[in-house]
DNA sequence: CTGAAAGCGCTAACAC
DNA sequence: GTGTTAGCGCTTTCAG
């Protein structure tokens, strides 16, 4: 492995020279940059970014945390940070806590603030006293994706209205005649998805406020998967087979809810209309394609990258929230109006 | 930020005896050890892995080089490289190329043997002469799911007999009783998956060699995703309406077949059976479910990880090839008998 | 414009 | 057992 060194006595200068040519820094000769950069190419030179890191103090990576690649969701996230990454030169060490919290706190306490300045938080698995830890250990960390606006994590995040999301989705079904509508939701009651329920809430409640009293029975809370959303599916249309649509709050168990209506004979969206929230890849590749409600998951990632690196150069004592676009609808295939009455 | 230096000095031993005690190295005196325990619980110091490394002359880091993450099948192993490092105290370090050879080329460049000691690479996207220069960099690489062992690839790497799944695939569908199968690769010919075409002849051949003649014009070569399948799907039937089976060498388009069947009013499995390679999860999320031929990707993930830090250890000049198990069909409900005749 | 020198935080011989 | 002494490869003042 050529060093700085080599390069340096290869072409007659000092090391310092070499890194002010490699680095564009302080005033450097034609021709010596020239003899330099030829030397460079000689021995094929390239610099030790580990020895940069601990010289400049700051290690070239940002990592991402996030509970578990089988929600479809995070690799599509974690895709888009590490291009916003690479664009602004950083590497992204991909930690994956397995839905353990101790792994999480393990991965945070090892590399926050060493390995990478900066860390991304995907998923709640790890505690926020965690979080603030790791903060202290010198670390910059921003929740990626944060959906309780009302209720602030006492650390930097990127929001999103998934509020409004559950709006958006619940107005659309309201839009096509229906009324008999069931909810599944793809995490414990007050859990990470609440706000979407939340939304579903409000936009009920605006039209007639007999239907959220209604929308009790008729929800089910479920792990976020596609078998949670199977079976919800069948334990909501057991209990109300009048229902003409059902909302739930995220793509991934909208599938299964998909699959449960195919096994039960019901056409989607003649007999019974479906709409998920996120817009993750798959809701357009599913049978019949997915009508949702998508999230700005690309911009989120920019921005998560962006704000820890701002973080980064500019350390504050305050929290940060950025805000990230609104979410839209995207209407495909899965509903349609209601035609039972 | 804490150091090593300070924390010896609070304990009052030297630096070196710190390092000892966390890290188990050398004799420490049960006494002191408990000192600097404590002194290192008192100021909440972590090592600084950077430091480390760069004494060490080891960076705690693997790479993994994938293509783009919309293959489905990339995050899946991701997930199972993640996983395997993790549990070697290693950390991952996930590079996407998008696609783009040269932005591989720049990511190996920067990183290895600097930044991260072994490589994982899973497309090639990477001319192979990168990873050789790679290796002359002093970085081990390893080519993850080499699919073609009669063509060893210059450098090491864990093999899976895409061969062999490509026949039993089509054993399978020869079992059923089909003899009018068409095929899709979702690869340039002679390109990556080019195995699994090979093993589809081998199976026919046996069966009855005029079955490989009819196969060459009941062929297409798409690109590796749905909509690939799908177009794939569409001209295969057009042109060859009587094919009672489609191979797919890959699960992806595999379900872009199952949607051009459905869009054609075809009922699969019984008015055409479809099988695909791989088994990503998804598989058993399609409608009906996929049938197919099963990697081992957890395995082959592991054996990877583990490749690589044994070549870290034990440099060699000559590249190993380790092969993974053999591929196993798993039976759901896109394939049943041949009924038409 | 270029060189000399100190130091990032840690490890690893080798003395004591 | 514990301390001393060099570095690892690079950046970065600060002289010259």
């Amino acid at each position: 492995m050529t060093t700085l060194n080599e390069v340096a006595r290869h072409a007659g200068v000092t090391p310092a020279t070499v890194s002010n040519v490699l680095r564009n820094r302080g005033k450097v000769g034609a021709a010596t940059r020239e003899r330099v950069l030829a030397s460079v190419a000689a021995l094929g030179y390239r610099p030790n970014l580990t020895a940069r890191a601990l010289a400049e103090g700051r290690a070239p990576t940002l990592a991402l945390m996030v509970s578990s690649i089988a929600n479809p969701f995070y690799p599509e996230f974690a895709l888009e940070a590490e291009r916003a990454a690479r664009k602004r030169g950083r590497f992204l060490l991909v930690c994956n806590t397995d839905n353990d919290s101790n792994v999480g706190s393990a991965y945070l306490d090892q590399i926050a603030g060493t390995l990478s300045q900066g860390v991304l938080v995907m998923n709640a698995d790890l505690h926020f006293d965690d979080l603030i830890k790791a903060q202290g250990h010198g670390a910059s960390v921003v929740l990626c994706m944060w959906e309780k606006p009302d209720q602030p994590p006492g650390v930097s995040c990127i929001a999103v209205d998934f509020r409004q999301a559950g709006r958006l989705a619940t107005q659309h079904l309201l839009d096509l005649g229906h009324r008999r509508i069931g909810a599944i939701v793809g995490c414990q009651p007050g859990g990470v998805q609440a706000m979407r329920y939340v939304g579903l809430v409000d936009a009920l409640e605006q039209v007639d406020p007999t239907l959220t009293a209604k929308l009790e029975h008729e929800t089910r809370y479920v792990e976020d998967n596609v078998e949670g959303g199977y079976a919800a599916t069948m334990s909501l249309l057991d209990a109300s087979p009048d229902l003409t649509a059902i909302f739930v709050s995220n793509d991934f168990p909208a599938l299964g809810v998909l699959h449960a209506a195919a096994d039960r004979g019901l056409r989607v969206p003649d007999d019974l209309s479906v709409i998920g929230i996120t817009d993750i890849h798959w809701a357009r590749l599913a049978r019949p394609a997915l009508t949702t409600v998508a999230v700005p998951t690309a911009q989120a990632a920019e921005m998560a990258v962006e704000l820890v690196l701002d973080l980064i150069h500019n350390p504050r004592k305050e929290p940060t929230t950025w805000i990230a676009d609104e979410p839209w609808l995207v209407e495909r295939k899965s509903t349609g109006p209601a035609l039972k009455t």
